[in-house]
DNA sequence: ATAATTAGTGTAAAATATACATTATATTAG
DNA sequence: CTAATATAATGTATATTTTACACTAATTAT
């Protein structure tokens, strides 16, 4: 293997995923430069020589929202010829799932960081985006796809959700993702009979109709679960 | 971007399975050249700068097995900094399924291809693999752990059969790759209620013992089946 | 006080999964 | 050619899980 081989470039690419008790939203940005300038496209960036892709995932995250320890997962790499005009850019998507009313609308960096592509970073509703720059359809759709597999066999919705939530936040969020309508009291008694929410004793506060109870999901009995072979099924 | 980011090198690397019949089994090379020399590695090579990830990963698999139109699927990217002694080279690991008996142990090729790197190319049981090369160990782990996920939610364990089966032979299959057992009789059950096999009308041959029937799996009707929302569940 | 809105709850029927043992058919050995 | 050996093929009863379905409770707004 010699010099030559090294001609490549590598980035990631994030599909954040949010929540906002109506809809799937993805948050993208609109690219201020050149190539798909004007574009909304992916938040990523290019994995620097020092850093892993993991790192790099975060890197983007924390630049973009400013919150770390957030929900990833690598999900598939992209590189076909032409997908990038400027050269071999080989790029790894993943998805993020982050709760939204802990993400604030910061204002974009604009020096040497991911988000110095952008002018611009909004959320939008997962059924209504338009041309995306590159081949970020194809990405979207990627991991829109891996979600919906994902939210079945493992308990990553709740990673959409306040940390505190009511029986119905979760699941009309079911019913978002996984675009199908589950009856109220069979959804409650599956939950149920997994035992990992426990009742926090609070209820919700101004809302103009009887309160619901609020839950709190118990990753920690969750874990301990798994490993004696319990799985998530919804 | 400038023509500095353009620095890092791509691979692809494949984990084939095959199974004979009583174990799953993994097709590794040895290594003749350094680094690794004497280790056994999974199958891979660099992605060529004309080529598409999945046209690597198929002249990996036809110039080490001879074979075709093998089922493949990308699993996950590996590009941790030290991962490569010689630079940065990030690789993308995929499983293979191959007909075992279709497979014939041809010499290896010796110039620019991929098993220019191999002395020899041996199926390993998958519990008997030492230590490999690189970070092979990691990611052969990472692609057993998706074929086990895999084969419970799609049909892909076919791949692995002869294309004339017996329900004892998918049985075992499954035996093998989920670890644990099934009652026979509440196997066929499940398999023949999906109606996926054809009775091919022929029988085992040459078996000291009653000869059992032989089945072929309708992938044509699995992909009708599938759009109308059936899903495969073992 | 009443209307509006969502929360919360149980039961019966249907479908699916499980546990389990005997007969059938081929080859091989004596 | 008879018996021994080995695997193939098959059904039923019970337990478990899933489904379909409707009313009462608690809060706010008018």
């Amino acid at each position: 293997m010699v010099k030559d081989n090294f001609n490549y470039s590598v980035s990631v690419d994030c599909v954040i995923f949010g929540y906002d008790d109506i809809n799937l939203k993805v948050l993208l940005i609109k690219r201020g430069v050149n190539p798909y300038k004007e574009f909304w496209a992916l938040p990523g960036d290019l994995v620097h020589p020092k850093e892993s892709i993991e790192d790099a995932v975060d890197r983007v995250l924390v630049d973009l929202t400013g919150l770390g320890n957030v929900y990833t997962q690598q999900v598939k790499t992209f590189g076909d010829i032409g997908r990038h005009p400027l050269g071999r850019v080989f790029t790894i998507s993943h998805y993020s799932l982050i709760k939204i009313n802990q993400y604030e609308l910061s204002p974009l960096n604009k020096n040497n960081s991911p988000s110095s592509f952008a002018s611009e970073a909004k959320w939008h509703d997962i059924n209504r985006i338009g041309e995306l720059a590159f081949d970020h359809n194809k990405i979207f759709a990627s991991c829109k796809a891996h979600l919906v597999q994902s939210v079945q066999s493992k308990p990553v919705g709740f990673e959409l959700l306040p940390e505190k939530f009511t029986l119905s936040q979760l699941q009309n969020l079911y019913e978002i993702i996984l675009e199908k309508k589950f009856d109220k009291r069979n959804f409650r008694k599956k939950i149920n009979s997994m035992k990992l929410l426990v009742d926090t004793g609070k209820i919700q506060k101004s809302v103009s109709h009887r309160p619901a109870k609020l839950f709190q999901f118990n990753k920690v009995k969750y874990l301990k679960l798994k490993k004696s072979g319990f799985s998530f099924e919804i």
